[in-house]
RNA sequence: GCGCGCUUAGCUCAGUUGGUAGAGCAUCGUCUUGACGUGACGAGGGUCGUAGGUUCGAAUCCUGCAGCGCGCACCA
């Protein structure tokens, strides 16, 4: 017990003590920013020291840290660290993300529940005034956090996804792209959502499984073709009815055109034969409705159908009889429904189960209407200007989609754990046009300037009366896709340059989730901007769940505050947590025990650390003669030789084991190899058969053992220190003739 | 429909290239031994989802099946 223990000369009195982390920690990472080596220039490295770099995945600058960016940041600052031990010039660069929709919601949220007003009560230029002043205060708490977690960022380099420089950056990759014809104009049919009045892309739809009713009836009664449906109201946009070629039921009908009067709109339906039709669902004829529908849309461009909008951007029918126009969607369902009922026309009502979509961030049910959107072209072809990815030849034709096949596939990037690699492939072949442009008003402003006719596209405003700049804002993952270069000062070729040692960045470290948003826009954005690739390594890590195995969500209440887990077991003690047997990719549930396992943890490296202090106080290194103990074969004056290698060795080769785990990115064996090392071996075994040795009479033994444990001791903390940053840096200064150097800058054991 | 993952001790999960199973927590027993009771020592507990195959040998490789989960597509 602490009050049992009596001061020990040479021992700080700390030691007298359980480990205190919370007396700890800030001050020791205020130690490490004034060193100034997070950042890489400060470090006393040899000219030819090779760069690791990494960026953060920014966090969304509204968010709160959970425990999945606690997990982020523990993976990551794991390997700054060992990266940095290992005399690397290590840059593990911060910043945070606009994050446009969500932010927008956040605040528009919050202002209507306030005053009661909504973004257009208070203007654009109000709206943005107001998320400015809301996003420097949570800026600066999450930043705040990202410290607590002992995050060795190089805060020299903080970025913004809006400030200027990565303004500069949006504009020049538009500008390009455009330029190359690569980024364009359409009115396409496009994701729209009623409830954050924008459209949204592909990726941030989610499907939820529903029932509803499918409704089997023809249009009029004297067309022939009856058809399927679970949303009769969209039929008032109907162009055509479409079957299978080889469905020999249709036959006689493909190219015959029909006219009716469809719930108050007159409609005007073409038979046509396409291959996306099913035979065997519903009828085995669709009504195709080319303005609502994706899968519609492309049937009209291969048939050359009309499109007919009939619903507008509020889920509002824009057509048909009273009852129809100017009703919901959903009340409209119902009146074409009793029509159909009151004619004669319905043949079968049946409750099926289907997919809704749904945007992600509002909720709001997807709405496809036809608009006139930015999109970025992922199949055109086009000249590549530069390339250093084997298969990609700088100068010949090309595609996005390509560029993004072949970065993988040439090995120029791996992805960990390698199925995702899968994942990834079977994501580009599904890809479609990328929509970018957003009816938000809070992020990176579309570069394009109209007057009239005239359209033009450039870095700053064409000069001239009259010309006004597109409303809309572009997708936020447009911005972050440069991420990797934008922040180390591209466009500007002069910063760039400077800081060019660093790209591609080593190693890319990120939630599974952000594989399609983040990781594959980087690269699209990376190998056609530069021609090279933004990292070459990808280590995803999976979602942190609750102790139940739930999903974290504001609505279960579940959350696990990681700052409470500090302020409880220590940053060291979550961190380890976090890492110990989650291995890259697997999802994992977060539990106070275990976190708890690790305070123990903590406790007992402090524990070894006092007694090895206490047994060697009265060893100086320095001051005797270096004892070569390894060398004295005599077995009388020197016993323990034997027993002394063999800690020795197996110290080192569990060393060499953890060393290639890290070098693998196997931290979550390294992390448990350490742990079971420093328990079970090193104080469990080996403190144990010292105690002995340490109370022998024979001088030899003695400073002999007291030389191994200290060194034993000196070498573990070093590689204790990535996973375990402040007690090992506490530990550190504690150790003979340390007090002056930080851990963070020694060197990996080896 | 296509693809992927998981299934190992009561619970949560490790097990990196195949050599007859490990950790944490929980349970039980012993120990006021001067680093630590936030501890030590020890015990109980698993036919590694299932059926086959390859192999001298498989939790580990292959195939089928089942349950759970995920991604993509479809969703008229």
């Amino acid at each position: 017990m602490a009050d049992n223990l009596k001061p020990v000369p040479g021992l700080p009195d700390k030691f007298l003590k359980p480990y205190d982390s919370v007396g700890t920690e800030d001050r020791v990472y205020e130690a490490w920013e004034k060193s100034g080596f997070f950042n890489p220039d400060n470090l006393k490295l040899p000219s030819d020291a090779k760069p690791f770099s990494m960026v953060l995945p920014p966090p969304n600058v509204t968010g709160q840290l959970h425990m999945g960016s606690a997990m982020m940041l523990a993976i990551e600052d794991v390997l700054t660290r060992y990266k940095r031990l290992r005399g690397y010039r290590a840059l593990w660069l911060p910043g945070t993300d606009h994050a446009a929709i969500a932010t927008q919601v956040v605040v528009e949220k919050k202002i209507q529940k306030e005053e009661g007003k909504s973004r257009y009560d208070l203007g654009r230029e109000e709206l943005l005034r107001r998320i400015g002043t809301h996003v420097s205060e949570t800026h600066d708490v999450i930043i705040k956090q990202m410290r607590k977690m002992g995050a060795s960022l190089d805060w020299s380099r903080e970025a913004f996804t809006l400030d200027e420089p990565r303004n500069l950056a949006v504009r020049t990759a538009f500008k390009r792209m455009y330029d190359d014809g690569l980024i364009y104009r359409g009115y396409r049919v496009v994701n729209w959502d009623p409830k954050g009045q924008t459209t949204i892309s592909d990726d941030e739809i989610e499907y939820e499984t529903r029932k509803t009713k499918l409704y089997t009836f023809k249009y009029a009664a004297h067309i022939p073709i009856s058809i399927s449906t679970t949303r009769p109201e969209t039929k008032l946009g109907d162009t055509a009815i479409a079957v299978h070629p080889d469905d020999p039921r249709y036959q006689a009908l493909i190219g015959q055109e029909f006219e009716a009067t469809f719930a108050g709109e007159p409609i005007k339906l073409k038979v046509i034969a396409d291959q996306a039709v099913e035979k065997d669902f519903g009828t085995g004829a669709l009504g195709v409705t080319p303005a609502h529908s994706m899968i519609d849309w492309e049937m009209a461009e291969r048939h050359h159908l009309p499109l007919k909008p009939v619903i507008n951007e509020y889920g509002k029918m824009i057509v048909g009889q009273e009852g129809v126009r100017d009703k919901k969607t959903t009340e409209a369902r119902e009146a074409v429904v009793a029509w159909l009922k009151e004619n004669g026309l319905l043949e079968k009502e049946e409750e099926i189960e289907h997919n809704v979509s749904l945007a992600q961030r509002t909720g709001g049910l997807i709405e496809p209407l036809p608009k006139l959107q930015w999109f970025v072209a992922v199949n055109k072809p086009f000249k590549l200007k530069h390339s250093s990815i084997p298969g990609l030849v700088a100068g010949t034709e090309t595609t996005l989609k390509e560029m993004m096949k072949l970065a993988v596939a040439s090995g120029e990037t791996s992805i960990i754990p390698d199925r995702f690699q899968k994942i990834y492939f079977n994501w580009i072949e599904n890809l479609r046009d990328w929509c970018v442009s957003r009816q938000i008003w809070y992020g990176h402003r579309v570069p394009v300037w109209y007057r009239g006719q005239e359209v033009h596209c450039d870095l700053i405003a064409p000069d001239g009366e009259g010309w006004r700049q597109d409303e809309d804002t572009l997708d936020t993952w447009f911005s972050s896709g440069l991420w990797t270069f934008s922040t180390l000062g591209w466009p500007d070729e002069a910063a760039f340059e400077k800081m060019r040692q660093y790209h591609p960045t080593t190693v890319l470290e990120t939630g599974s989730d952000l594989i399609f948003f983040w990781v594959a826009r980087m690269i699209l954005m990376t190998t056609y901007l530069l021609g090279e690739v933004p990292f070459r390594t990808v280590y995803m890590h999976g979602l942190v769940r609750d102790n139940k195995g739930r999903k974290i969500s504001k609505s279960l209440g579940n959350n696990i505050d990681p700052l409470d887990m500090i302020a409880k077991y220590g940053a060291d003690a979550v961190r380890m947590s976090l890492i110990v047997g989650v291995g890259p990719g697997s999802e994992s549930k977060i539990d106070e025990q275990k976190i708890k396992a690790y305070k123990l943890f903590a406790n007992k490296i402090w524990n070894i650390t006092r007694f090895i202090l206490t047994n060697t106080a009265d060893f100086k290194k320095a001051q005797s003669p270096v004892i070569d103990w390894r060398n004295i074969e005599n077995q009388e004056a020197y016993p323990s030789r034997k027993i002394h290698l063999a800690w020795l060795q197996e110290f080192e080769s569990t060393l060499q084991d953890i060393t290639t785990d890290m070098e693998n990115f196997r931290f979550y064996l390294a992390a448990e190899k350490l742990y079971h090392y420093t328990w079970h071996t090193l104080a469990d075994k080996i403190l144990e058969e010292s105690k002995p040795m340490f109370s022998s009479n024979n001088p030899l033994e003695k400073a002999a053992t007291q030389d191994l444990l200290l060194s034993i001791l000196t070498r573990l903390t070093i590689a204790l220190h990535p996973f375990m940053p402040f007690i090992t840096e506490e530990i550190w200064s504690a150790l003979p003739g340390n007090d002056q150097s930080l851990l963070m800058v020694q060197h990996w054991p080896e």
